[in-house]
DNA sequence: CGCATTTTTTACCGGTTCCGGACAACAGAA
DNA sequence: TTCTGTTGTCCGGAACCGGTAAAAAATGCG
């Protein structure tokens, strides 16, 4: 069973043509769109306006190294391609952010097996574009909330916050997730922030709709409160 | 710091008690929770009661064979570890549904950066790492128990001890093994703060399900009440 | 540059949870 | 039984956490 339909698009990051040449071939072959870099910098620049559904990086590149531009890429799947074989490397590799990791020669009907295995993953590749929950509906496009159709103007932090909340309804968001979602690099030490976004939104919301949406788990994090009708 | 309150539940299907029994020492040793089966039909019938965060698969087991018991796998990632090499065996488990396929021999180091990238996964909606025991259902989602429908209300400590002796069902653990899952960072935490735990859990259970769920085992630790209906 | 908005820091309060001692109740050994 | 070590529970103080307001710092905008 193929991808006819659903035709995803594969970013090859491969400064070697004859590889990258194979690659695309086969994987046009397969269905798939296809994407191509052969450089890091050349890659960031097309991460910039497109956003694929898969990447294979290949860690030996021109200018930028693949460890370097790996930490650049976020919500999507990356399978690393590598001639090298050590622990180490994988190891620090699949930490640094890999779904998976390949080791050169490799044989072209596992690559695609595993290339499946990430596209069928329902993650991060289709952002729901709109959340509703409970009287609260969340547009990503418009960037833009209502409650009971009242307009709610909200920060991004606060928007981000809810976002994460109302994508996984009833289900406890821990303090250090939304930490990281949230302000992606900052070391560490911005619980109290994240106790100062909470309260505005609550607020906002409550000015709203009239009551608190948002329930708090003790010494855990945050979770959309159940409502029943 | 570490994660000392998300420690994630990995199940372990092998009939080879060997390999299995390294498997078990060093993922503990790494904070998970592990849970054992040596049968393809053992460990569906483990799967009826709880829900882990991961399974590890031998493929060759007595009875079922791992092939058959994959497909009846759902929401939770599986990690496929078999001896053999082959690609249309990779390729085959793969589109099956398996997360990933380690070779035996394989590196503990890889094999513990692949049960992080597979838990990493901001993962399916699903309940992971659900708990039930006699009317006890402990759900890792929501941070909530509830006796027989009933909510109760843990602390985050007392959560964690039940956690931990739900997990392990008619098995004793040791005092020691609680202090140090509980309190991580506290050098040798008072057993009397324990005992204190376990005393308000006890109570709180009681006055939810009518029964004493929590066994003392004297001069060793604590079990879950061998029920019988 | 000045101004407005957003984010972060700081401080404080009230509530929750944890700790560890005290003491009674209990189990096992002699 | 008596003695000894263990367990269950109560309790007060300490430490921690969460909510909010206000100030300070950072950011964006014209």
């Amino acid at each position: 069973m193929k991808n006819t339909q659903n035709l995803s698009t594969i970013f090859i990051i491969d400064d070697d043509a004859s590889i990258g040449n194979m690659l695309e071939e086969i994987l046009k072959k397969e269905g798939y769109q296809v994407l191509r870099a052969y450089s890091g910098t050349e890659a960031l620049f097309v991460l910039e306006r497109q956003k694929p559904d898969l990447i294979l990086l290949d860690l030996m590149l021109p200018g930028l190294d693949g460890r370097e531009i790996l930490p650049k890429i976020k919500g999507i799947p990356v399978i690393v391609i590598s001639a090298r074989a050590e622990t180490e490397d994988k190891v620090s590799l699949l930490l640094s952010g890999a779904a998976d990791y390949m080791t050169k020669p490799f044989d072209t009907r596992e690559l695609l097996a595993r290339i499946v295995v990430q596209l069928r993953n329902p993650s991060v590749a289709g952002t729901a574009s709109a959340l509703e929950f409970a009287g609260i509906s969340l547009s990503a496009d418009t960037h833009q909330v209502s409650v009971w159709g009242l307009p709610v103007k909200l920060t991004r932090t606060e928007y981000a916050i809810l976002k994460l909340l109302m994508a996984n309804p009833s289900q406890v968001i821990t303090k250090t997730l939304l930490l990281e979602r949230i302000s992606e690099d900052t070391p560490d030490c911005m619980e109290s922030s994240l106790r100062v976004h909470i309260s505005n939104l609550r607020k906002k919301l409550r000015d709203a709709g009239g009551q608190d949406y948002i329930e708090s788990v003790w010494g855990i994090g945050f979770k959309m409160k159940e409502i029943e009708n």
